[in-house]
DNA sequence: GCGTGAGGCGTACGCTGTACACTTGTCACG
DNA sequence: CGTGACAAGTGTACAGCGTACGCCTCACGC
């Protein structure tokens, strides 16, 4: 076996061992800083050493999906399928919000690992076991998309004002300014963003709830997949009234 | 003015050569490949004088994502909220699939850019306009998400086989036992995946269609919208009835 | 004609992933 | 206990990346 600088004995590199040195680096460092180089460095390793447990670096990112995959719970054995698929995707979210780096990880996988399969497979068999059709459970997964990771679909944090991150604070004056600024530019968004403490009666600005926002988005799915669900919704006739040709 | 290696006088430099460039070499080659070197090298000029044009290779992709929104069309003017919600999201998924890389660029920005916080404006507006209240007009906004950009949710591509790409053709045999194997492992998904075809009364696999499966999403979303605006929908009822405390 | 400033050039640095050949440590077996 | 084989870890090297910094040079206003 091996010996560090110390001279003491090392435990020996494994493939796990890798994956969650790799997770917890990723955590505390972010993806990008997440180099082969510096968890070699973090396991007080030679960059090459890790060659012997990952083929390359998008196995290395494959591999800690799996591991993020493992924390999200397994489905609720007698719920039906709208609670089962809520409470799967919330763990999920969880999961997601342990780890910063696993929206982007998952999403710029180019193929689906066994794990992540079977974690789509589940999702599948909740939508089957409650009674949908494989047609309709189809088109409903699609919908689900991202968020049946747990995604928020960020993209519009209206709370975010421009280019407003350097400086770590900002004088009152300032940010008046700003506001004033973004108010002439952007009314809408102005309008939008603040209504949530409108009508809580609230005063501070604080922010939106992305956990209000997720489920608000979610229900409003659910809602829909369990209304055609239970109006025997078929793609086929759909298909047929946009394009009666066929 | 600077010669080429010809000798042959050469146009000048600029910022919308520079993006247009960049977004044509994008389209071709794909995100991945496009580095300050080879766009340097496509306009036939050494890496740093990219620099002068745009700030860093952030800018440069700030820079290719508005030249995108250009291409989307702008609101329709009198069309009802929901029309108009649908048209421009439905040109903004074109402008998407002309320019594969702009998912992955968009998402990737950090901070909005100027032209970013005006298109979803405009959206904030359509709501507004259509009487929305900016409470609802907040949390719809959310919910559309990443389909605002017309971004499908990909994730969950159940034709693609795990692994299927390098060997660019399989044979029959290799087919029905990699077939086989899925069935096994992933019985819910094999269902899901090969519904579409059997409603259609079609034999051949196709794949699914996208743009369908676009569309079912987000009129499922539009029509969630639509009744909630409808009943007055307010995010403070809800709020209450799971928090009554508050 | 000449100064000036913008635009383009060249060099260099530190970082990345990883190919390839090498040594070392560990364990099964004679 | 000795040994051979195989797995694990090392070292060197390469091509590519973004970009800091200093220099040159050319078009243009005076």
């Amino acid at each position: 076996m091996s010996r560090n600088a110390d001279g003491r004995t090392r435990v020996r590199l494994n493939r796990s061992r890798v994956l969650e040195t790799a997770v917890a680096l990723a955590d505390t460092l972010g993806i990008d800083a997440l180099s082969m180089r510096r968890l070699a460095q973090e396991l007080d390793v030679v960059p090459m050493a890790l060659y012997k447990h990952v083929a390359d670096k998008e196995d290395l990112l494959d591999g800690m999906v799996e591991v993020l995959i493992r924390e999200i719970d397994p489905p609720a054995p007698g719920a039906d399928w709208r609670n089962a698929i809520r409470q799967r995707v919330l763990s999920a979210r969880q999961a997601l919000q342990r780890h910063a780096w696993a929206r982007q990880a998952i999403e710029s996988r180019a193929r689906p690992t066994p794990a992540v399969l079977e974690y789509q497979d589940s999702f599948a068999g909740i939508f089957l076991a409650g009674g949908f059709t494989p047609d309709l459970a189809h088109h409903v997964m699609h919908a689900l998309g991202g968020r049946m990771w747990g995604f928020t679909q960020e993209l519009f944090d209206g709370s975010a004002a421009p280019a407003a991150e350097a400086p770590p604070a900002l004088t009152p004056e300032a940010q008046a300014a700003m506001f004033a600024q973004m108010q002439e530019l952007y009314p809408n968004i102005v309008t939008v963003a603040t209504a949530a403490q409108h009508d809580d009666g609230s005063v501070v600005a604080h922010g939106c709830d992305d956990q209000f926002e997720f489920e608000f988005a979610l229900d409003l799915l659910l809602d829909g997949f369990e209304r055609l669900h239970r109006q025997g919704w078929s793609s086929a006739q759909v298909r047929k009234q946009h394009d009666p040709a066929r």
